[in-house]
RNA sequence: GGCCGAGUAGUUCAGUCGGUUAGAACGCCAGCCUGUCACGCUGGAGGUCGAGGGUUCGAGCCCCUUCUCGGUCGCCA
């Protein structure tokens, strides 16, 4: 025969019985049943298929290779005389009449066994990549990627967007993450800077006029990694929309998003379209986050007035936010393991009291609380946990976020997983007090238009109104306790941009020296637009319902961004170093 | 950068109070086995216990230093 191969490996059935094939895959295995029976699995991307051969020729030259070589396998299907229900093609097998060695495996042991490789130390795993993605479990969460991409461009296209590509090579801003920079061999000293996101690029294109952008664009920042979040580099579906509000934009998302959760999620997706919008004040007040697990029934409440005349130092002064938790069965030692998590993770000391199944209250701090009135300002039932979590507002709410989180997971009945859950948090401070330079900062970031526009800044301008207290029509989508993404409708007006600066003690020569393309372009008359960028890693990671990034990543770096297959990064030549005018200094 | 955890055979792990020759499973090699499909059975090879130093008659185990990996906080407009 002169084709490569006839079938795939998934690709034989009984109605091929009798067929002439030609297989082509890796050989999996190789079982030797008595002596002079051999059957082999041979896998390709598509399946799996059993060859069956009783020639001793055959058998002495299979025996000889490796697994994991890859073969040519010719020969005649047949019904198997034991069929395997668990194999697609398990009623039938190949009869081999001879196999050509396409690509000898060199090494009888591998850095694991390929169908195992999930439990395998990564750092073996990420070296030897192109051996954990021949492992079906690993190489379907990629197949998964590319099916949400695909589905994504698709849903896109079909709301009127254009995909429009963006430079990868572009110039440094130094506010946001740190970047990466490229030496510029034409122009010495000077660096080219890989994108931290598109964002003025999107913002141009909407003020030349294109309607509807989106991009699956890759993000660079040099910051550190976390388990949600890849080193280096990540993609987002980024898109903006001219002549948009707020609403226009969560229309799409809420368009494009659940139909692909629903098609290629692990679970079914709760929340109807329009998602819930909360603002961020409330989010933070209710649930100790501003990216909130709706999955969890836990919420936060201010009990800050029933400890204004404590004795009890640490309750004293403070903020005291209070976590009830109905139907508590942990036991004390759960309860203060749990707690003792909850503290590395918040950076600040819990408490705890319960109620006992007649009511009292016991346990814990307890002896230090009012019953009457604690048990009646909560609502108290019989058997329920009280996190309690003191100290300035700021730092008692993220406590008692950290609580529910992982309260809600701990304790049966609080959260449903097995679900989507998605909200908008709306009503972003446009303003807040930078925690080191004790000055008015941007809270988020400076291209936000903010609510009531110009005429706020006036107005907090001439002292009618607290600057903290400026909103912008910025959002985040949260699904499941994971910050997909933030958007906002942007500022276009160079005017109110200058303006919204001057809060900061910036001007005008500011916006112009750190934005000039932007600034020069909103000068020639640019429409209001609107924009969103979920992050296409992380939603695939939510879909398929694993806990690390790197798991639908095809070739991720390590936590301290690591190629560690490439080898990347590398030392460079001197020659090279001269070319960028370039001169270490790091000792090594 | 801080904190927590891990590092023992090719891989995943066990290793008690510091005490004989460091074990198991999978993988690998050899032999046996005619319908296996996580094939089975018998035997075998395979170890710088991450590295360096210390305590001790004696260290995989205790102490110090250091490296690597992971989680987390800082960081991520």
């Amino acid at each position: 025969m002169t084709q490569n191969r006839t079938h795939t490996c998934g690709a034989l059935r009984l109605a091929d019985v009798g067929a002439r094939v030609r297989l082509c895959g890796w050989m999996e295995n190789l079982r030797l049943v008595g002596g002079n029976l051999a059957f082999v699995v041979l896998r390709d991307f598509y399946g799996a298929t059993q060859l069956v051969t009783e020639d001793p020729a055959l058998i002495a030259a299979l025996r000889a290779l490796n697994k994991e070589s890859t073969l040519a396998a010719e020969g005649t299907v047949r019904a198997r005389s034991s069929r395997n229900p668990k194999q697609a093609t398990g009623d039938i097998e190949v009869v081999l009449d001879s196999f050509e060695l396409l690509g000898r495996c060199r090494y009888n042991e591998l850095p694991f066994e390929i169908n195992r490789s999930r439990e395998a130390d990564e750092s073996a795993r990420l070296k030897y990549r192109y051996l954990d993605l021949r492992n079906p479990a690993v190489r379907d969460r990629i197949v998964l990627r590319c099916q949400v991409v695909a589905a994504l461009r698709r849903a896109m296209t079909e709301q009127g967007f254009l995909e429009i590509t963006t430079p990868i090579l572009t110039v440094s801003s130094p506010e946001g993450a740190r970047d990466y920079l490229v030496p510029a061999r034409k122009h010495p000293g000077k660096f080219y800077a890989l994108p931290q996101a598109p964002q003025q690029f999107k913002q141009l294109l909407m003020t030349a006029g294109f309607d509807r952008y989106f991009q699956i664009a890759p993000c660079f920042r040099d910051e550190d990694a976390r388990g949600d979040r890849s080193p280096g580099e990540f993609y987002q579906l980024d898109m903006e929309m001219a002549f948009a509000s707020q609403e226009d934009v969560f229309a799409v998302i809420e368009a494009v998003l659940p139909p692909i959760f629903a098609e290629y999620g692990t679970y079914s997706v709760a929340s109807e379209p329009p998602f819930r919008r909360i603002a961020y004040r409330d989010a933070l007040e209710t649930y100790g986050t501003d990216k909130p697990d709706l999955r969890i029934d836990l919420t936060a409440r201010d009990v800050t007035e029933l400890f204004a005349e404590t004795e009890f130092a640490p309750f004293r002064g403070q903020t005291v936010k209070a976590v009830p938790v109905s139907g508590c069965a942990l036991t004390r030692k759960q309860i203060e393991k749990l707690l003792a998590d909850c503290e590395v993770v918040a950076g600040s000391r819990l408490y705890w009291c319960k109620t006992d199944a007649q009511g009292h209250i016991a346990g814990g701090v307890a002896k230090f609380l009012e019953p009457q009135a604690f048990t009646a300002a909560l609502d108290l039932k019989p058997d329920t946990l009280v996190v309690l979590c003191p100290g300035k507002l700021s730092q008692a709410q993220k406590a008692a976020g950290v609580a529910i989180k992982q309260f809600g997971a701990a304790c049966p009945g609080h959260m449903d997983r097995e679900r989507y859950e998605f909200c908008w948090i709306v009503d972003f401070p446009m303003y807040e007090i930078g925690e080191e330079s004790g000055k008015l900062e941007f809270c988020h970031n400076p291209f936000s238009m903010p609510k009531g526009g110009l005429e706020t800044l006036l107005k907090a301008e001439r002292g009618e109104l607290d600057p903290l207290s400026i909103t912008a029509d910025q959002y985040d989508i949260v699904c499941n306790g994971v910050e997909l993404s933030s958007g906002a409708v942007r500022n276009h007006d160079p005017e109110i941009m200058v303006k919204a600066f001057e809060f900061v003690g910036l001007g005008e020569a500011d916006v112009r020296a750190k934005f000039p393309a932007m600034y020069n372009a909103f000068c020639y008359g640019a429409p209001p637009h609107a924009g969103v960028a979920p992050g296409v890693d992380r939603m695939v990671m939510l879909l398929a319902g694993v806990d690390t990034i790197r798991e639908v990543i095809p070739f991720p770096m390590n936590k301290n961004a690591q190629d560690l297959m490439m080898d990347a990064p590398s030392a460079v030549t001197q020659a090279q170093l001269d070319e960028l005018h370039l001169r270490v200094t790091a000792e090594d």
